[in-house]
DNA sequence: CGGATCACG
DNA sequence: ACGTACGTGATCCGG
């Protein structure tokens, strides 16, 4: 196996989730067709079988902790996660199937082994409930027979080998250099965050919840006096038959199912009654309850003590990083209430929490890329942005701007990252639709590169059917020749917006690489917990905080050389919320 | 399991 | 005539 090209490696386990999975078996190929698998944990060994397995682990070590065998694997950062758990470093990562997939094809919606095997190698994989059974019958892997598991594990691996054969000649060019600096080194810097994972102050978010819990009973005696009757109040159904049939409101919009009952419709109905208030706040409170204060206690570690989110690379149509079980990435922040859950994260003991955002980058990047000269100016003289926006569109001079006028400029900027038609933005500005399109000729004609940029997102897409970010990622816009006009319109905004919501996402990325090196390099303890599109949250120790700073700043904003300076924010204290 | 709603950027 | 701002994930309801 010492002459292979390549090692094809994957794992299986008692779980789906990486922090609670039990090492059961290892299955390699190193040639196509073919494929190993070492059964390490299976129930039902006897006390020599079991001495054996532990032995050929042991055996395993050197070629797994050892870089110089290159590995492969679909997914591999959760292999990684489950080794790391065994007392295993696996070392000598140097592709994953699902990545390289993510680039080459970002139409296509599923980066899973199964659809890619039926996909490229017309071949149909043995099922997991095939192995497993499912429902009430399911067993977990370790209860498999291992002919049975054999069978199945060996075929993940030969069949990830054969999938990367044959995508890496294809993955060349700015994908391959894309490949190899950012999402490969990438992967080994959300290894370590998973594993760290971030702590939470436990009876704070109890203490919430019983707060919440009881207002939300008060809230709900007062919804039924108002409505003059009991009924489910989270049921959209029955809370539209209440407020639009029984009390006898005006209806907005509707929905598939009914009239609509959502936040914006609701709160232009509050001064027609009372209880549209109290359903507003009940609202948002059985939300923060039932997601957040209820929820992530439940999800912390036994071993660690923290909790593990899952930072998925090959997810999002733009190149974001998505984050689930928990989902970490929408933590409340703009409630006084949300706020509050927002204490509950804080650092390991003696350490604080930094928090490092990028201020307006999304901006910043339309202003690089469509090499806009009134914007970059305003950018690098570094002026409130929207405060400069006003003052074009409005014609006044930037002190004149009033908070009316800046707060309308920012919707503006906003809704051109979108891509906002003048029907949207007087909805949103509550204005007339003529005064929201003289609004937009405005703009247009105080920054005309941006209507440029436009034009050449929605060519580009039309032409190549993916449009590209900064680092030459292509994002996928497979409508944009659709004869179906709302759907060719909902493809012209993504050929906007993606470019740049995908080149911040770049932008991002490396600079998390960048700064894990430093931290590595100059043996700092601290460790980056979090990621959220534009932030990056990190546990340090007191001692390190003064040089974290200045190392965090320096390499985000140095991340890349646009047009415009990048401008980080910082902040810190012993909680998420106070960091900020 | 899809739809509605709502938490974040 | 129609619909009408980009990207996510979790929860709850109800068929």
């Amino acid at each position: 196996m010492s002459t292979a090209d390549y090692i094809s490696l994957d794992t299986e386990t008692t779980s789906l989730k990486p922090v609670e999975a039990d090492l059961v078996g290892l299955s390699f190929s190193t040639h196509a067709g073919k494929g190993w698998y070492v059964p390490v944990g299976h129930v039902g060994a006897g006390a020599e079988e079991q001495l054996a397995c532990d032995l050929v682990l042991y055996t395993l070590r050197p070629l797994l902790e050892n870089s110089v065998y290159p590995k492969v694997g679909q997914n591999i950062k959760y292999d990684a996660l489950v080794l790391r758990r065994a007392g295993i470093e696996l070392a000598g990562i140097v592709a994953d199937t699902m990545l390289i997939s993510y680039l080459l094809h970002p139409a296509s919606r599923s980066h899973g082994l199964d659809s890619m095997a039926a996909k490229y190698l017309n071949h149909q994989m043995i099922s997991y409930s095939e192995v497993t059974g499912s429902g009430k019958k399911q067993i977990s892997f370790a209860e498999v027979a291992i002919d049975v598991a054999t069978r199945y594990a060996a075929e993940d691996a030969d069949i990830t080998l054969q999938l990367f054969q044959m995508f890496w000649p294809q993955l060349d060019g700015e994908l391959r250099q894309l490949f190899e600096t950012v999402e490969m080194p990438l992967l080994s810097v959300l290894i370590d965050m998973e594993w760290c994972g971030v702590a939470l102050d436990c009876q704070k978010l109890k203490a919430i919840s019983a707060d919440f819990g009881g207002k939300l009973a008060t809230l709900e005696l007062k919804i039924y006096a108002a409505a003059g009757g009991e009924f489910n109040i989270n049921s959209p159904k029955q809370l539209g038959e209440v407020l639009f049939n029984k009390l006898g409101l005006p209806h907005g919009k509707k929905t598939k199912t009914g009239w609509s009952t959502a936040v914006d419709v609701l709160q232009k109905l509050a001064p027609e009654h009372e209880i549209i208030d109290l359903v507003l706040e009940y609202r948002s409170l059985a939300k923060l309850k039932s997601t957040y204060s209820d929820t992530l206690p439940r999800l912390i570690d036994p071993i660690s003590g923290r909790i593990h989110t899952s930072f998925n690379q090959a997810v999002t149509a733009t190149g974001r990083l998505s984050s689930s079980d928990p989902n970490l990435q929408n933590i409340p922040i703009r409630t006084a209430a949300g706020r509050a859950i927002r204490e509950a994260f804080i650092p390991a003991t003696g350490h604080l929490l930094l928090a490092a955002d990028y201020s307006q980058i999304e901006l910043r990047v339309l202003a690089h890329l469509a090499d806009e000269p009134v914007l970059q100016q305003s950018f690098r003289n570094n002026e409130d942005i929207h405060r400069r926006t006003a003052s074009e569109i409005f014609n006044v001079f930037p002190e004149m701007v009033t908070d009316e006028m800046r707060r309308r400029a920012k919707t503006i900027n906003f809704a051109v990252l979108y891509g906002m038609g003048a029907f949207s933005l007087a909805k949103e500005l509550e204005i007339g639709s003529k005064e929201a399109k003289q609004y937009i000729e405005s703009y247009f004609a105080r920054y005309p590169q941006i209507n440029n940029f436009i034009e050449s997102c929605r060519s580009q897409a039309r032409s190549e059917l993916y449009v590209t970010t900064i680092l030459g990622r292509h994002c996928a816009v497979p409508d944009i020749k659709s004869k179906n006009g709302q759907i060719r319109s909902y493809a012209e905004r993504n050929a906007v917006n993606y470019p740049v919501q995908g080149s911040a996402a770049d932008i991002i990325k490396v600079a998390m690489i960048n700064v894990y090196r430093r931290l590595q390099q100059e043996d700092l303890k601290t460790k980056m917990v979090l990621q959220v599109h534009d932030e990056l949250v990190f546990d340090v120790p007191r001692s390190e905080l003064e040089q974290v700073k200045k190392l965090v700043e320096i390499e985000m904003e140095q991340a890349v050389a646009l047009l415009v300076p990048l401008v980080v924010s910082m902040g810190w204290g012993t909680n998420w919320c106070e960091a900020h």
